[in-house]
DNA sequence: GAACTCTTGTAAACACCGTTCACTAAAACC
DNA sequence: GGTTTTAGTGAACGGTGTTTACAAGAGTTC
């Protein structure tokens, strides 16, 4: 299995000291401190060398933005792990109270991810986990049924493609779903969730509350008991 | 009154050219693209010439954001001011509306200032425009009461001081309320609109939806529709 | 073991960047 | 008319991404 070179792991080794370097300069000094002479520096190499890994500086960029989806995804599982309720409402406001922990204690990440105005991305990466625990909450039954009426016409499109979604990320984990538990104004809600959780960190971690709040967590603790509220979770915890 | 030497003049033209060159680079070819030396190559002066009118290049930017801010601001204005209906519940709309299609129309803009972890930013010129609507949204009483017990004691504090920044934004206007009509719950569901509002935008600017949504107007004005609903309108538009 | 190829690095160079400094020419002022 | 203030230049410094030609070592083949 482990059929490797020894020139292959030498290259491995560079590329994933390529990597830390690369993250470590945008944790420490930001985005534009992310510097392909910079991590050659930080290596002892000269910086054409990196070309033998990159095509260029924007390609570099997209690794350390997978890198990063695949870091936080990583730490969301570990908090959804940690709770051992058994309550999906529980798992659900671990993993949200673990993206805003997360984005505030990475904000440079969070900016390049989460708030580039980009290509693609990432997207398969960072959206897993929530894709696995919506499909988890919904499969759950314990949504209360929102009718698909109060979604308008023109959006069913759309949800039906991320019904599909949803069910295949959720069948990875071995759950399969039937298609009317799965309906579309549960899906519709969902989204909406994401709207809001994703509204509330952004703002806190980009500074952009129309006023100074002192302690968000509070505020953020409040909207996620109206979010799961919405959804129709009933769970006390 | 225009007391302006020739010098002053001049002077005063130049700095415009400057801007709207800033401008141009950033809508035309992104953020990096606003260097010192191109905005110079387009004024047909060297780049050290700029340091006359900014002291550094993060100056300059920080002149170009507020530069955005008020521009975005007299389209709100306009927005709210071409819609003739009279009712506040409308003029909502049509801001929400506008705001979500300045930002699709200038995403460069819109990342450089509502997605940039930076310092305070011309967050006084952005909000004036909200600020002054949600008063005047709240001043007229059409929102349904909403008990101040709904919302945590902890953010009493800070939702007290956003009280205070409201009031004196409607007052520049010449609307004074009284305080128990602008009361804490009220407040608090304006901020979370906010959440909503911006988190709905900044992902669809960015293309951060969990799924490939074809047309998300729609998915925009329903979720407009319940905004306003949850506030506590009850006009038909 | 010699000859060969493939891989990984270097050094030099190009064009661009922000910024500083000495300097000039023109405008404004007294 | 002489002086000061101002807006510009050009050269330079160290930084950047990227390309190119080249060297040295690792792996392979005979």
């Amino acid at each position: 299995m482990t059929e490797a070179t020894r020139r292959e792991r030498l290259r491995a080794d560079t590329e994933r000291e390529i990597r830390q370097a690369a993250r470590a300069l945008l944790v420490e000094r930001g985005r534009d401190a992310v510097t392909l002479r910079a991590i050659a520096r930080e290596l002892g190499i000269t910086a054409p060398a990196l070309y033998r890994y990159y095509d260029s500086h924007e390609a570099l960029l997209r690794q350390l933005c997978d890198d990063i989806c695949a870091d936080m995804a990583a730490v969301l599982y570990a908090d959804l792990a940690a709770d051992t309720s058994g309550q999906v409402g529980c798992q659900v406001r671990a993993v949200c109270r673990g993206f805003r922990r997360w984005a505030l204690a990475h904000p440079q990440e969070f900016a390049l991810v989460f708030a580039s105005p980009r290509d693609p991305l990432g997207a398969d990466q960072f959206g897993a986990v929530f894709l696995s625990l919506a499909g988890r909450l919904i499969a759950s039954n314990l949504v209360a049924n929102h009718a698909d009426d109060d979604v308008p016409e023109v959006l069913h499109e759309d949800l039906v493609r991320f019904q599909q979604v949803l069910m295949d990320a959720v069948s990875v984990h071995g759950v399969t779903i039937e298609d009317d538990v799965l309906n579309l104004g549960k899906i519709y809600h969902v989204v909406q969730s994401w709207v809001r959780l994703y509204g509330h960190v952004a703002l806190e971690v980009f500074g952009r509350f129309p006023f100074a709040v002192s302690n968000p967590e509070p505020m953020f603790d409040s909207m996620l008991d109206q979010m799961l509220s919405d959804i129709g979770f009933q769970e006390t915890p």
